[in-house]
DNA sequence: GACAAATGATACTATTAATGTATCATAATG
DNA sequence: CATTATGATACATTAATAGTATCATTTGTC
């Protein structure tokens, strides 16, 4: 199962070497080199992290990327999230109209109390931590 | 994110009707009515947790399948192991050779102790909490 | 101002995992 | 011995993930 995706991953890995560069403009071109990622691939996601205000962009010769915010606030859901979607362990299938019973389903019940302890611990790790 | 894929929670489904009717024999004909799902699929399902020792099958005319063990005994994890592999929440990309450094890896260390508490937290539920 | 080097926007392709099908063999019952 | 069930196994489809390609726009430097 993947809790969390490669463009997620990626973006972890880049985001915790632009936070130990801080001060400075980070390039793709670096951050490729320095994480061996396929360049086109990070190119996306590092877009999709500015769109999202959690890198600040500069266009043009010696352009890239800083951090928007403090690492201490930059959080792992917030990635998962602008990657993979609203945080659900398992969808139901009872919105897809396979299961017939929401309402009863014990299973669910279980699953949602399961959910919602891994969204708190996942809700507390930040940047900061990753990165140190 | 799926903890749970279609063919465990088909199993449960399935696994719960059979445990509801413990005493006699259920045939997959039943099992495709009871619950709407595919019959080569559930077919396909059935033999796996027969193979596995917690459906114990029943050839020949009438025949179908019943429990192996006691729902007490049938646990969610193994259930989730045996359509889904081990249970890992995120395979670490170091094994894939893309990420460079596993021990160093804030990221996995905080992954690995979340990974811990939702597998202690499976492990508790069995067949029986999701059939009463 | 022209060029080079960077990101912005966006459409496309490939790969993998999940989901589902099909077929033939074997066994048990009446 | 026909019918109805599972056993074994190969194949096909669909959806999600992962990755590519291309052209436009911006900015610094000579």
């Amino acid at each position: 199962m993947k809790l969390i995706t490669r463009n997620t991953d990626y973006s972890i890995r880049a985001l915790i070497h632009i936070a130990r560069n801080k001060d400075r403009i980070v390039s793709t071109t670096e951050l490729v080199k320095e994480l061996g990622v396929p360049r086109p691939f990070l190119r996306k996601i590092l877009q999709l992290l500015s769109i999202n205000g959690i890198l600040k962009s500069y266009k043009g010769k010696n352009g890239g990327f800083k951090l928007a915010k403090d690492p201490e606030q930059i959080y792992l859901l917030t990635l998962m999230e602008t990657f993979q979607g609203k945080f659900k362990l398992t969808e139901c299938l009872f919105k897809k109209k396979i299961c017939p019973n929401q309402i009863s389903c014990k299973l669910r019940a279980q699953l949602d109390s399961l959910e919602e302890l891994v969204e708190n611990k996942i809700k507390e790790i930040t940047l900061a931590q990753l990165s140190i």
